[in-house]
DNA sequence: ATTGACCTTACTGTTTACTGGAAGGATGTG
DNA sequence: CACATCCTTCCAGTAAACAGTAAGGTCAAT
């Protein structure tokens, strides 16, 4: 396959797939005669990696650090479980932050309902947490 | 207070501030007669909640909006609590995100640990999900 | 009164993660 | 065979969110 085809089965644009290779984030493709670029049906598996990694918010570094991860499930598996439950932990963090967040958006929501007074309390709470 | 009193105070640097003036994130502070900038507690207040909203991954302009529901507490409520109840679907949907990918990477450490045989199915499920 | 810290504006540079465009070669279709 | 489409490389541009630097004005203390 071309990477026009690899581009639309994965929505990843050739010009990113490119950039992704120019970077080191996916391994230089095969070339043919052409010297057209040439993939196969893993690489629909690692692009569709890449990408439901980069929508979850993780840097273009901390996914070449999740290939690897999976590159390297052979061998050394301890310490690629430890990476990943590093990884773990960030997103635990992430989420933990995230619900605080909720609960000061739901309480500022609550408090904000029919309420007139000028004086209102949840600026200072929404400073100070 | 002037600027560099303001920047120690929340930990946001002087050139930020200005910046965030610049863009319309914060009114314009009022000078006094040098031309420097003035500023009071409302502002360190202000200024904090930037900061929380901002590590925790909004963008600017979703700062400007949290802002606005701010600075709007007072008058049309109800579409300000819209406003913040899609805030709140916003981070719910995030959560769940990262609910899902902290399982994935789980379920890999958890299927990467002494297993050595060549053909493994992590890549398949991490590619599909 | 002069040093040093702090302020001003204005403009340029950085990082991340792409995206666009030019110039040219290869391929596939009517 | 013409023509559109796809591929190649390379270089430039974009957007967000600042940080750096220059050139100069101000302020507090020695």
């Amino acid at each position: 396959m071309r990477i026009g085809s690899l581009a639309g089965r994965t929505g990843v644009s050739s010009k990113t797939i490119r950039y992704y290779e120019s970077i080191g984030l996916i391994q230089p493709a095969d070339r043919g005669e052409n010297g057209y670029r040439s993939y196969g049906d893993p690489d629909v598996a690692i692009l569709h990696f890449i990408q439901r990694a980069r929508k979850l918010g993780f840097s273009v570094k901390k996914v070449s650090e999740l290939l690897e991860l999976w590159y390297d499930r052979n061998r050394a598996s301890a310490s690629v479980k430890a990476l990943a439950l590093a990884h773990v932990q960030e997103v635990e963090t992430k989420i933990a932050e995230l619900q605080s967040l909720r609960a000061t958006l739901i309480d500022l929501t609550e408090r904000c309902h029919g309420d007139d007074r000028p004086n209102c309390p949840i600026l200072d709470n929404l400073a100070d947490l």
